[in-house]
RNA sequence: GGAGGGGUGGGAGAGUGGCUAAAUCCAGCAGACUGUAAAUCUGCCCGUCUCAGACGUACGGUGGUUCGAAUCCACCCCCCUCCA
């Protein structure tokens, strides 16, 4: 069923994504290549509404998607409505929390903003599409269901999967509700196929089984044989999953993560993975990936800054891009403050009645409570214009340069007290 | 329905009447060293505050015993295993 990775494919589609690291397993990869390289196929990724935002984590799938239209192809993103009303068990040991039906809508809406960044959506022959599986789940029949496609699936099958596997061996209990998402996902590929002719699904490496059950389905029900593929799981060279951060995810909407955030996201990298995440999550030539990820000791900065100029300029535009790199070239290299960093604003009246210095690191979001903040003081990690600060004090007309203060707690969380 | 076992801080996991805001590990935050990297060492890590201290919450839930309970008792809820 798995076929080889051929290095060799005739697609452009497969040549990229080889080239660039997306090709985990896939079925009959050489039929698959041997398709797109002879027309335009339809291909989609599912995902889940459980947030507000998607996150870098799903990156990968977003730019599976970017590629498969950039080499002539045309993407779904389906937006998993109906599925998440079920919650995927895949690599979880424990059932979630269900959302609400207006939850998932809103979280829908909230979401979708993001392909109109990587995707061009439209009624051509290669535009994206935007799915809900809601559509049609929401519609099935339960005994129709059953008669219709209960009977493509073994219990002795579905037992064998490891999203179905994990919570046996752990002992959680996995609920029918669960047990039946990965039908429902099966027929999410059955009902793309005969609307919009999509022969192919994507997704990550923990997807594989429910892939599968599509292509299997597809084939019982339309007879025809359609693809999956998956990405490996992408991991940190430090083996966390990609996408969280100290302060939590790393959000793609902008109200949940600055632009500048996501940028210093891609700077912090660690030098092991800017290869990788040069190839997967940037759209330079391999030969600009290859060369870069070549340089050495520091000089691997100047890659991760070409890695963070690119990954948020196809996220948020080359505008927001720039200005990030701007505020961060500014706050780093030349230690000055910087437009464009989080900002408090304060009264002259303010500052001569003596403000709490505490108080504009509270308001800038650098702590989280005045507690936090005195511990940090101990420890040596808050500063005002890079001077540490020795106790705790008044914020005073000195500490304002041309206007702002620049507060700062560790070396890379800045912060401006503006008077205004 | 019956018999056992179990529910502890973000996670894992100790603790069986006061010395326990609760060992240890992981994760997280910060300091030093660096290259806004890694590794290493150090400090912090329930919350708030007037922070070498104080107060408030906390060991599934509710009551109770006790000067004092995560620890003992009762009832309830949830989970697991075996039996029916």
């Amino acid at each position: 069923m798995t076929s080889e990775v051929n290095t060799s494919f005739k697609s452009d589609l497969l040549c990229v994504l080889h080239e660039r690291g997306f090709i985990h397993q896939a079925t009959n990869l050489d039929e698959l290549d041997a398709r797109a390289s002879r027309q335009t196929l339809t291909g989609y990724i599912g995902f889940d509404a459980t947030a507000r935002s998607l996150h870098a984590g799903s990156l990968i799938q977003i730019m599976m998607l970017y590629w498969l239209q950039q080499t002539g192809h045309r993407p779904i993103a389906l937006m998993g409505g109906g599925t998440t009303k079920v919650g995927d068990p895949t690599g979880k040991d424990a059932q979630r929390a269900l959302l609400s039906d207006a939850d998932i809508a809103s979280n829908i809406a909230s979401i979708k903003g993001v392909f109109e960044k990587f995707l061009r959506f439209g009624s051509g022959p290669q535009d994206a599409i935007m799915a809900d599986n809601d559509e049609w789940l929401s519609k099935l029949g339960y005994v129709e269901f059953l008669r219709d496609y209960g009977t493509h699936f073994t219990i002795n099958r579905m037992l064998t999967f490891d999203s179905v596997k994990l919570r046996l061996e752990r002992e959680s209990p996995m609920t029918f509700l669960e047990f039946n998402y990965m039908l429902m996902q099966a027929y999410d590929f059955h009902e793309l196929y005969r609307r919009h002719g999509c022969t192919l699904q994507m997704g990550g490496s923990d997807q594989w089984g429910n892939i599968v059950n599509g292509v299997e389905l597809v084939r019982r029900k339309d007879g025809a044989e359609v693809f999956g593929l998956t990405t490996p799981l992408l991991t940190t060279a430090a083996g966390k999953k990609m996408g969280k951060t100290e302060g939590g995810a790393v959000w793609l909407n902008a109200d949940m993560f600055s632009p500048y955030d996501y940028w210093q996201y891609w700077r912090n990298a660690e030098d092991a993975d800017v290869p990788t995440l040069l190839a997967r999550f940037t759209v330079l030539p391999m030969s600009e990936v290859r060369r870069l990820a070549a340089l050495a000791g520091a000089e691997i900065n100047e890659a991760k800054k070409v890695l963070a100029n690119e990954a948020t300029a196809l996220l948020h535009g080359r505008k927001a891009a720039d200005d990030a790199a701007e505020t961060a070239r500014k706050t780093f290299e030349e230690g000055a403050s910087a437009e464009g960093l989080p900002t408090a604003t304060i009264s002259t009246e303010a500052v001569a009645a003596g403000a709490p210095l505490l108080e504009q690191f509270l308001a800038t979001g650098l702590i989280a409570s005045k507690g936090e903040g005195r511990r940090h003081i101990a420890a040596g990690a808050l500063k005002v214009n890079d001077v540490p600060l020795a106790e705790e004090r008044l914020l005073t007309a000195a500490d304002f340069v041309d206007g702002a203060a620049k507060i700062s707690i560790g070396k890379k969380k800045h912060a401006l007290v503006r008077i205004g």
